[in-house]
RNA sequence: GGAGAGGUGGCCGAGUGGUCGAAGGCGCACGCCUGGAAAGCGUGUAUCCGUCACAAGCGGAUCAAGGGUUCGAAUCCCUUUCUCUCCGCCA
């Protein structure tokens, strides 16, 4: 969530800023500086009366010691009377803060300046393109074709033992896809990301800290009978590690990858645009992250796109960036950068990463926090990307790279695949 | 899954109803000492909320979590949760 503080100070440019994602805040601000205020005023009513019992308390017990119980038994009715009013005083004010909270969570973050305006992803600004992004020969087929025809990826195999989006990798398919996952971490190792093998499923607090919960409730699959949630990505396992926690200025940045299976329900999705590879329940994906100051973020953030643009040159995959518009960008970022391979067999750009600095909206509602020089505890800032996500790299490097016998593999995996084409 | 023992500050560890946010130690920070260092000595060292200038000061909360008993709870009771030991099961 974002500072509440902004809104204290500033609340015209929070409702201002916000309507680069075209949502009209004012309504919901002012009802969050009003439960705000109402909150303090609560808050200092209870503190009061606390500390009215507190100094009652302290003297029935010299009382009592002196030997004046009379006089005690007396004070005993008005403290039993600060109890109650203490009491209802709690309730409300857990009311209150409720509230404040639940409404806090509606709120999503400030975007960055640079943030274009706009609705959709056409609106997004292409800052970036590299390798030609060629139609492919008429006698190219798509993903799921070649993928059959190889037999390396078998989607009605997954669909039969488990369902739609749960395809079955075999042979060369699997054997590329570990080559893939053994190379992006590689990559990330390189460059400084300490490798993490997290959990795959998570408890309610956890995919509250990273905003799963409650804004994308259903999204997860839930294992009901334990009460835990099948990771949709390995960015809540990996930041949460960082819930409430203090880091010392100097242990920033932290640099952390992770390699996980990811479960998404993405109900209600059918078509070409879902086809084969392109959108799953099940899938893999190498994720980076890292936890900054707040001065050296963006810096991270540009670091982390750089080294996602050199994976994709490395995998000679023609790729685009772009910048996310204020109606595309996710409900946490403040800024988020796209990056699309092109699939000249299916004639459309895949997005197979999304790089986003959520500034200090993660770190509020973890409590991510690092002592300054000055001894003061602030908000750190947190990034994540994937690095890669597997089947769209998978389905743009078998359609990019047939030919008529099969598929030519690139340079730099054969030393992990052990082939050069399937 | 069964039985038992426990969860106190960054760590270890005192503390069984009163002025305890909590002794002591370690660690850490700063200072003294030193040519420099170690040792030694000294000082300091949790988080959150409110008031307020995101200062100081003051007030409140927090001893796994939640609830209860009591004028008063880290200390007593209940529930939950986690850890450890033994047994069972098992990749």
């Amino acid at each position: 969530m974002i500072d509440i503080q902004l809104i204290r100070e500033n609340s015209r440019e929070v409702i201002e800023r916000l309507k680069v994602r075209n949502m009209d805040a004012a309504g919901l601000v002012e009802r969050v500086a009003e439960a705000d205020s109402e909150r303090r005023q609560m808050q200092k009513q209870l503190d009061d009366t606390l500390a009215e019992s507190k100094v009652l308390a302290r003297r029935i017990g010299e009382l009592f010691k002196s030997g004046k119980g009379q006089e005690a038994e007396g004070l005993k009715q008005e403290s039993g009377r600060l109890k109650q009013q203490a009491k209802v005083l709690q309730e409300r004010l857990d009311v209150v803060a409720g509230e404040l909270n639940e409404l806090m969570t509606r709120l999503p973050n400030i975007p960055h300046p640079s943030v274009p305006a706009g609705n959709t992803e056409a609106d997004n600004e292409i800052v970036r393109e590299e390798g030609k992004a060629e139609a492919a020969p008429p006698e190219a087929l798509p993903h799921w074709e070649l993928c059959k025809k190889l037999d390396i990826i078998d989607f009605e195999a997954g669909t039969k033992i488990t369902g739609a989006g749960f395809p079955v990798y075999k042979g060369k398919g699997a054997r590329l896809q570990r080559a893939l996952i053994a190379f992006f971490l590689d990559e990330a190792d390189k460059a400084g990301y300490t490798e993490i093998q997290p959990p795959l499923m998570v408890n309610a607090d956890s995919a509250y800290g990273t905003g799963q919960l409650p804004d994308k409730d259903g999204q997860m699959y839930h294992v009901q009978s334990d009460d835990l949630y099948l990771i949709p990505t390995s960015e809540v396992p990996v930041t949460n590690l960082f819930r409430d926690t203090i880091l010392k200025e100097d242990e920033l940045p932290v640099k952390y990858t992770a390699y996980s299976v990811c479960f998404r329900r993405e109900a209600g999705s059918y078509g070409k645009d879902v086809r084969g590879l392109n959108r799953l329940h099940q899938f893999d994906k190498v994720e980076i992250v890292q936890v900054t100051h707040p001065e050296k973020s963006y810096q991270a953030l540009k670091e982390m796109v750089d080294h996602v643009a050199v994976l994709l040159k490395k995998l000679e995959l023609p790729f685009r960036v772009a910048r996310l518009c204020g109606g595309d960008l996710g409900f946490a970022a403040a800024l988020t950068f796209d990056l699309e391979v092109w699939s000249g067999a299916q004639g459309r750009w895949l997005e197979v990463s999304s790089v986003s600095n959520f500034e200090t909206y993660q770190s509020h509602r973890l409590k991510l926090r690092y002592r300054s020089s000055e001894g003061r505890n602030l908000h750190a800032h947190t990034l994540n990307g994937s690095a890669l996500a597997l089947p769209r790299i998978l389905a743009a490097l078998l359609e990019n790279n047939q030919d008529k016998g099969g598929v030519i593999i690139p340079e730099v995996l054969r030393p992990y695949t052990g082939f050069d084409r399937i």
